[in-house]
DNA sequence: CGACACATGTAACACGTTACATGATTTG
DNA sequence: CAAATCATGTAACGTGTTACATGTGTCG
């Protein structure tokens, strides 16, 4: 509901239509996650239909204007004072390497490596952007420098997490909790696990 | 699409049917993300109509069996190797601080200070959890231990990256980029903010 | 017997997302 | 004029998720 909550709190700067609100999105979050604007024109009718926006006619251009409802304003106030609940949301990576760690025939050292590189690549990029980047001057800026620093931590995060599983499953592989598939020719084509 | 790879990819030890699966991912994933019994049994009608799982009859007990086809195979070999890619998935939190950052009115070191509360409530459960438990034995507790890690690793990060936005944002502030709503009586009433 | 776990399934809905259609306006 | 941008919308689909119906077997 993440797209949902940010159309409605950017509304509840004061009365807008479609198109802006795309924009206005983009801009705060610096183009992180472009929103197509599609997606703008079905959220809004989703809040209309929830009560939570209102059509109010059009504006000096004819475009469609929406405006929060008390609804509305309530429920950004709420979402404002809400914390995120991070632990009940499923983590792809953490449940694929869960997942991964308990099939047979699996090397879990390359998967780890596979994820440990594309996650460094990232880092790099990310390292980069935020070096070219100027101070920020306006608050849509400040935003922006603060969503990339989130993906910088998350990312760092990760790639500890990714040494600190490599440690921990080899060290199952050597109690031989778990195997590590034979390196033969015939393991690159299909190989059948039964179980 | 975790959930259906998922799926997926335990169905690649052997033919299962659907609720003995629910119960493998469960076990798996040590319960963290419980698994209702009807996702499963939608996420396999999905999986058939794609042509990656077919159901092969019924097993001994008459329970309707499911099994991976070459293209399901195909599939989870290509899910394994493929790394996540995250920086393209919305992250709920950066983007709720990075919209807050940008509207007037809004107590920016009230909402970190009350995601933080619950993001450290968070990692002090995790960290009971894990001193709970036991040296993993098998390879469904250690990959349970690796979700509950990332958990605790991701908890972390973000602590620490909330601590870091506070102290860029009361920067800010003291640069008079954003502003700090005045403490009256009427601002916990509903105030409206004109553009 | 009654409660509970096992087992399968369906209907409905949520949000996210894309592709497409349509027209007005702006700009090179 | 042609292309691009602005602006609104719709139809369709994807996964995730829940609530409910239905029946079997088991155990106290």
């Amino acid at each position: 509901m993440s797209v949902r909550s940010s159309l409605l709190a950017i509304l509840s700067e004061g009365p807008a239509y479609g198109y802006q609100l795309r924009g206005e999105f983009d801009l705060r979050t610096g183009g992180t996650w472009p929103l197509n604007v599609g997606q703008v024109y079905s959220t809004l009718e989703r809040l209309e239909r929830d009560g939570l926006v209102d059509r109010s006619g059009s504006d000096e251009e004819g475009r469609v204007r929406y405006t929060l409802t008390e609804a509305g304003s309530a429920e950004v106030r709420s979402w404002l004072v809400t914390p995120v609940q991070r632990q009940a949301t499923r983590d792809e990576l953490a449940m694929k390497l869960a997942i991964a760690a308990t099939l047979p025939g699996v090397a879990m050292a390359d998967i780890i490596q596979i994820q440990r590189s594309s996650t460094l690549a990232h880092l790099q990029a990310l390292t980069r952007t935020k070096a070219d980047a100027a101070v920020p001057s306006t608050a849509s800026e400040l935003a922006w420098s603060l969503v990339v620093e989130s993906m910088l931590f998350q990312a760092e995060a990760e790639v500890r997490w990714l040494d600190h599983s490599e440690a921990v499953i080899a060290k199952a592989v050597r109690r031989g909790l778990i195997g590590v598939p034979a390196i033969t020719q015939s393991s690159t084509a299909k190989t059948e696990v039964p179980r």
